[in-house]
DNA sequence: CAATTATATGAACTATTATTCATATAAACG
DNA sequence: CGTTTATATGAATAATAGTTCATATAATTG
């Protein structure tokens, strides 16, 4: 079975800015929809579409409670993973490939 | 500056098959273009591209020497990030979601 | 029950990314 | 030199992913 697949559509769900940013919030806490929404000032069917996709990798997982539905890691270590991927890139100064290719340009 | 969307810039260029398995041979041993076109058995042009993508990325670099260009891993603590997340990932069962979806295309 | 609130969903559209193909460059070698 | 080998590049296309909009569902409240 295809590991390196999962592993990379398990990656590539991490690496959107906006559920980035939905799991940095859930990795202070357990919040719901409306609360993502508000926070990140996006359209609520967006934030939606994106727990939908976190879900379906278990990256997350919900609980309603009455009408609202909180949302919350799966497991603590992947804070801790989105935590040790942002020190290193920061670190290694990696991604700054926008920099780098101004001063080629400018050469 | 948009660090958040530096951070999923890179976690998506890792998040590709192809990349993933060229970082993941990159992480044993420096391998030039052309050992690595033949290990993963891809075109020439696609392996390319793919380092290109990582390079931009600062994930690797590249040496040059006679005909040959030789790439490995910016960072070794970069396979060690590879590897705690594919760790975290079997442990969870996270992304086993998709096998339908593997059934769909059939591959 | 009707109205309101919270969330989800699907279709259409848009944007981004991956792949192929043809070709370019550049080193090595007879 | 011309030829072969190794790698890179750009344009075109194909595939995938993100966003919006309209609407659905389901719980809550008066």
């Amino acid at each position: 079975m295809p590991i390196i697949e999962d592993q990379a559509r398990f990656l590539r769900c991490i690496g959107e800015p906006t559920r980035l940013q939905i799991l940095k919030l859930l990795a202070e806490s357990e919040r719901c929809v409306g609360v993502l929404t508000r926070l990140l000032n996006k359209e609520q069917s967006l934030i939606s579409h994106h727990l939908r996709a976190l879900k379906e990798c278990n990256i997350v997982t919900e609980r309603q409670e009455g009408q609202k539905v909180y949302y919350k890691l799966t497991d603590a270590r992947l804070a801790g993973l989105i935590i040790d991927c942002e020190a290193l890139m920061n670190e290694l100064l990696l991604c700054k490939c926008k920099e780098l290719n101004y001063e080629r340009k400018g050469n």
